[in-house]
DNA sequence: AAGTGGTCTAGACCACGTG
DNA sequence: ACGTGGTCTAGACCACTTC
């Protein structure tokens, strides 16, 4: 491999292997060639491939297994990988995600903006529970662009689990980043408070996130609301 | 250096440098010795100190100027660093820190304990207030061992623009990492009602984390509410 | 035993910032 | 011009998993 300007020989090897990825020349789960097959074929040295694939694995795309190989992450699901912490205990409880319902709706002016779409253009909408302790804790509601993810089957998203993410992946090759989060408190409307079963205006925590493809194409738009009467909503600082 | 069974040279290194910079042998904002005069210092190659300093820089411990050097990084503020974006707004803003007050109060029962303390033992109790675009959003509350932080003075917090976490580095060489935070929603009090000018019982987020040290010792309890009515507050999710 | 990731070296050159 | 971090190589050996 040649070097070009403005870009260094690994960051050429990792959008090389990343768009290999993306085609599903790996499918996921599978072993991707050994580092020094890899350095033959891009002809660099394998400390190269190494740093090249360190900050794959770094982002989460790929994870090593030492002595077997380098593998294909598959998607975690970004309701599933939340954690939450009954109040006063120190360990972290792992959610359990039900999928509600998937209809199809027209993007209203908020949602065609921050989805880079025409006005009433169509789109997914997927609600979700979320339960701990087979309690129900959290409902969530994501959008996603018809165009983009054409036949949604509730049927399929149940197969995975609820885990969009994974079904953006797996069946539609749109490989989702991490996103931003945005936390508020608000009161409880009519729709969360049924499903959470709490009084209307009792405090919910909100959680707004847009997830976006590597290209930074915004793909789906997902709210959230937790009742944090028993377990808070836990995550990491990355303060040194 | 020599290589110890269970442990890589670059680890030996990095905890080498770390506990160097604990001792305060390079003082914030200094420059570390090259890498190259680190390695021979070591005995080991450019490489290795390379990886290790890799970690540290990693974990915000140190940063890396390209044709300058190698730094200590001033420990930064968790309220400060905090995001907070405004509904419906792209960008996020940096929130004002003012402290409010700084008072020794003894431990009960649940502090003693998530700070490994004995009951009554002598606490700091600092209060702060959260700023954006001038408009008081948010209410903070630490608390510190007296026998860790002996003759904490409320004039120097101010002076180092309300951070504790750069206080205990400068004056303690106490050096606190990334904690992990709870989000809730709660209803105000009426301490919290009164500071951010709400009624009681309105929705505020809560954020509780607790800050360890190096060698995971826990250090400072905090907790702080925030009014999410203009202003949301933002972190980044970690999935790939 | 064979193949993989994981570490380490010695040396080289480049890119950048400072003086 | 100089010294710094940043990249890259070719080769070596170790640790681990699988067969």
């Amino acid at each position: 491999m040649k070097k070009l300007i403005a870009q260094s020989l690994y960051q050429q090897v990792m959008r090389e292997v990343l768009s290999d990825i993306e085609t599903g020349m790996w499918q996921g789960d599978e072993a991707l060639p050994s580092e020094q097959e890899l350095a033959q074929r891009f002809g660099v040295s394998q400390g190269t491939v190494r740093k090249a694939l360190d900050v794959l694995v770094a982002s989460n795309v790929l994870y090593r297994r030492q002595g077997v190989g380098t593998f294909v992450t598959d998607a975690g699901d970004d309701l599933g990988s939340m954690r939450f912490a009954a109040l006063n205990e120190h360990a972290a409880r792992t959610p359990k995600v039900e999928v509600l319902s998937c209809v199809k709706i027209h993007a209203g002016e908020y949602l065609a903006e921050v989805l880079n779409l025409r006005r009433s253009a169509p789109l997914w909408q997927v609600r979700r529970l979320v339960r701990v302790e087979g309690e129900v804790i959290g409902v969530d509601e994501s959008l996603l662009s018809e165009v983009t993810f054409p036949a949604l089957d509730m049927r399929r998203l149940r197969e995975l689990g609820g885990n969009i993410r994974a079904m953006c992946w797996r069946d539609y090759r749109v490989r989702l980043k991490g996103s931003d989060m945005r936390y508020r408190a608000v009161p409880a409307a009519q729709t969360e408070a049924r499903l959470l079963q709490i009084e209307v205006n009792e405090p919910v925590l909100q959680v707004i996130r847009l997830s976006k493809d590597f290209e930074d194409v915004p793909q789906v738009w997902s709210a959230a609301w937790f009742c944090s009467e028993k377990y808070a909503l836990q995550s990491v600082e990355m303060i040194g």
